[in-house]
DNA sequence: CATGAATGAGACTTCATTCAT
DNA sequence: TATGAATGAAGTCTCATTCAT
């Protein structure tokens, strides 16, 4: 007979107190022994479980990536306009912050905005969902959904970097956070990247 | 009466080596010392000048982030559309980093791009460009330039976010850098934002 | 009445393994866990067998050694010259070194030529031996084999020097090793403490 | 003008404390903060000097080791029987260890004898001594002087392990310390290793 | 101004040992 | 007997900063 699973996960446990002190007090500011107290757990236990801080930091990025990227390819397997699947992007995103803001600060501020650092090993991820937001915009010049003058490697770094900017504006407190606001940003960075400030962007009938 | 320049300027040796070494290496991964050696001046010269590493970079940050927000604040100030208001922004961004890229890099990836740390202090700084650009977006909204339903704020959080991502790109090899990619770049960054990806987006005569 | 025993003896088989593992890594380098491992047993068990890591060794140590001792209180019960009983001797250890060199390079490299941390545990024991060879060479002085000028400690720690010079020359390659090799050291270390490097002190008929 | 020495050498005196400590406490007991608080200087000063802990115990290896390789050198050098060179060869070491116990001890106990942990870094130089050693044998046996039948490098090997295991002797105390004991020690070396312990090894002019 | 030796607090990581199951 | 998760003390090394010269 397989051993029951342990009543408590020790090992999720220090993963779920990691988000809440690297949040809190910054991955290179806290220490090992923070995590290891915000956990309950023992000291040694954390190197149990890890090799190192920096495998935390990692393990939790990279569980929290595959999940993104995942979405973004079901959502193009999907058949929508291509604005529809950057709104759907837009808002799997935002909506992952609004469920749990601690862990989207961390893999936003320690290591998608890190790139001097953690991202640098990150990098092949991240450029994984700058690919397939690529492709999206691709098939969409080629379908004639998309004007064809914007390359589109240029057209999903614009529209990630208006997603994590907003991102980065709840977390710093540049923007006011709250529920309309979530489905606000939602609509705005979709308005903003596929239809443009311009006025003739505005759609008549999409005032929100 | 203005003090004497000495033969060479030391404290601008300092700050000039320092923005190669914290291109290079990172500001948390360098020592104090690499700054000194690369400068070639002795460890104990770079405390005589600067109070701190910190202040270092603080020094390079704020030197050119001025510069920055000079520049919004003297092209808001003329005669032209925002669209163009904006191109000239962007402009100068992008200049400025193909200028001195390892300038721009520091400051990008050390200070604006790493708000937990440096980017907290520097924040009201940061929101200043945010602030003058979000004023450009809400007169050409009363001028009936832009559409009104996206806020000013996100309006330049969404632009700003598209051209620090840019260089980002840059900066990391995930875009490809040349005169011609840095021209491009202002126009696209212009044409996302103000025009949109979507094909009515598209003036008819605005092909790159 | 005997105690049953087990199907397989997990407390030899740790032992077995703590030679391998000891010999490949160091004593001080290995971890125990790296002898549960190379056991095939679990972490715990070694502590259920062994109060410390450090009995592990000791036992080891224990073991050969008092074989070692009873090898030369045999040796020395013969009615043999002391030169034979040194031929002996030398033959013991160099056979054991050639039936079991793991074994015997940890009990040299760990123990006995480790006096600073283990051999200082276990002087007395490994003074046994140095005290009984130097009874063989006592005798030998008082029935006129042996010249009396040099002193029975003297002439032990000599002997036994040579023989743990020649075993640690095999361990760390400094002296070719095979069958022929092993042969020769036996007379070597004989000739060269009993009869000396001058010409004289080669019989006759003793060429190798 | 050349800046003048300073009044104190903090670098030899971060040796010299090493060497007492590593005496007392053993290497690898012994922390870097007791070499710092027996040297009388702040902990970080022995990084500034020293890479490492090991590199503290490298270089007082070095220092010696090189200096006993230079002293082999010169009596090889000299027109003397063999056994006179031998003579001064034990008579170096052990007058090196006569006039500073602690640095032998530290030389033998960590280095030497240690050849699984610090000994397998130093391995070349000390076969260094061996093969200088087993020239002077192998000259001797071309000129008649030693007899043909064993080795040059196990004589050698020999040689030096009784050496050795002398000054361990000392070391841990298994031998009485004492001028006379050197002096003594110096002559029962070389009468054991070239005259051996056969009566016939004993010249009739020979008594110590 | 200029030098670089000197300071010492701080953090990560290791690993022998314990213990609940 | 057997397992392996849990504990926590201990030590090396780093490096920003100070200071005597």
């Amino acid at each position: 007979m397989a051993r029951a699973e342990p009543a408590v996960d020790k090992r999720r446990m220090i993963l779920d107190a990691a988000v809440r002190v690297f949040a809190r007090q910054g991955f290179h500011t806290c220490r090992v022994s923070d995590v290891a107290d915000e956990a309950g757990v023992a000291y040694g236990l954390v190197y149990h479980y890890f090799d190192s801080k920096d495998q935390i930091l990692d393990t939790l990025f990279l569980e929290r990536w595959d999940i993104l990227l995942q979405a973004i390819q079901e959502v193009d397997g999907q058949p929508l306009p291509a604005r529809e699947k950057l709104r759907a992007i837009a808002s799997f995103i935002v909506d992952s912050y609004r469920h749990d803001p601690e862990l989207m600060k961390v893999i936003i501020v320690e290591v998608t905005r890190a790139a001097n650092t953690f991202g640098r090993t990150h990098l092949p991820h991240i450029r994984d969902a700058y690919v397939q937001i690529a492709a999206i915009v691709e098939r969409a010049q080629r379908e004639g959904e998309f004007r064809t003058d914007i390359t589109p490697d240029f057209a999903a770094l614009a529209f990630y970097g208006a997603v994590e900017q907003v991102l980065t504006g709840w977390i710093f407190a540049l923007l006011p956070v709250g529920d309309g606001e979530y489905e606000q940003a939602k609509t705005h960075i979709v308005e903003t990247i596929c239809g443009g400030l311009d006025v003739r962007g505005k759609a008549a009938d999409t005032g929100d």
